[in-house]
DNA sequence: GTCCAGGAGCCAT
DNA sequence: ATGGCTCATGGA
């Protein structure tokens, strides 16, 4: 099976378990927690536990940048470095958003919110899982997956056990009742193909990034369980097409109610909107949108006409 | 009990 | 093209 586009697992044996990043504007929290990825655990100390190609790691912010601590000794970190994209320069990005006041009021509640930049099969895995699930149920789900299925990784002594993301081979084995049982419901046969169709070769995931953004929209949107929706949190979360702007109910509430208030607008009109109106980062735009959503101004059904001022 | 969730597939207009 | 219905599961 593909490996993503950092191709080389990371190498063991180096000089030491750790290592740090510095960076500015990164909030690790938003960007772990922000519905990107599903396998982050927050400890009680403020750090995060992860498995990152099948590499169990412990991120910790520091105050010029992010922490970084592994289970065995490795010889480089890049990988850990492309996952995070701590080489984005954050206000680059901003700058090339639009001055609306939604926006800008998403940006100054979410600033230091990153897009990872994550393994195609376990995104593209990940949010087959995803449709009428809360976040929250996905990480379970997915959990439960990994437990199951996936291979047990090296972690440090008095962890508690890790397990890689299943691969595709994997699952791709199993029959739809075996996976049905980790609670993923009638995502299961989904799942079952996609599995079966990326361990034969017959789909490849890494290699849309070779593609232009429509071309390998459409060719996700071929497997099953993948909509528009899903294949735009792949492209975006996966691939690096930032372009890619996934439209889900709460990016569609965020949208209604501070873009186009009291009016009847269809999706395909908020398609057309987003596409023309955010810029070459659009997707990042649309990351600060649903987690400012979700977090603040529009939690517990709370009315937020218009975070950020009159328009 | 009822509602809803980072949707997609299918069928009737 | 567009709107409605169904799919399985769990937490609020």
């Amino acid at each position: 099976m593909s490996v993503g586009i950092c191709v080389e697992p990371p190498a063991q044996h180096g000089p030491v378990p750790r290592t740090h990043f510095a960076v500015r504007g990164y909030d690790l929290a938003a960007t772990l927690d922000s519905g990107q990825a599903f396998r982050w655990r927050a400890g009680p100390d403020g750090s995060w536990t992860g498995v990152v190609r099948g590499c169990w790691v412990r991120l910790r912010q520091t105050s010029d940048g992010i922490g970084a601590e592994a289970a065995l000794p490795l010889r480089h970190w890049h990988w850990l470095a492309d996952y995070l994209q701590v080489a984005v320069d954050l206000d680059a990005v901003l700058a090339t958003f639009p001055p609306d006041p939604p926006l800008r009021a998403a940006v100054r509640a979410c600033y230091g919110l990153r897009l990872l930049r994550q393994e195609p099969w376990e995104c593209l895995a990940s949010f087959i899982l995803s449709s009428t699930k809360r976040i929250g149920h996905i990480r379970q789900i997915v959990e439960r997956l990994c437990e199951r299925f996936g291979e047990p990784v090296a972690v440090p002594p008095g962890e508690r056990p890790a397990y890689a993301f299943p691969t595709a081979e994997r699952i791709a084995r199993l029959n739809a009742r075996a996976l049905r049982a980790c609670g993923m419901g009638f995502r299961a046969p989904y799942l079952l193909e996609t599995a079966r169709r990326v361990a034969d070769g017959r789909f490849d995931p890494a290699a849309l990034s070779a593609l232009g953004l429509e071309a390998a929209r459409a060719r996700l949107c071929e497997l099953p369980g993948v909509g528009a929706k899903i294949a735009d949190c792949v492209l975006l979360f996966a691939l690096g097409f930032e372009r890619a702007f996934p439209l889900d109910v709460w990016v569609q509430r965020a949208l209604r109610e501070w873009y186009f208030p009291r009016q009847r607008v269809r999706p395909a009109a908020l398609r057309a909107f987003v596409e023309t109106h955010f810029g070459p980062h659009a997707g990042y735009a649309q990351q600060y949108l649903f987690h400012f959503m979700r977090t603040g101004a529009g939690r517990a059904s709370g009315r937020a006409p218009c975070p950020g001022g009159a328009r």
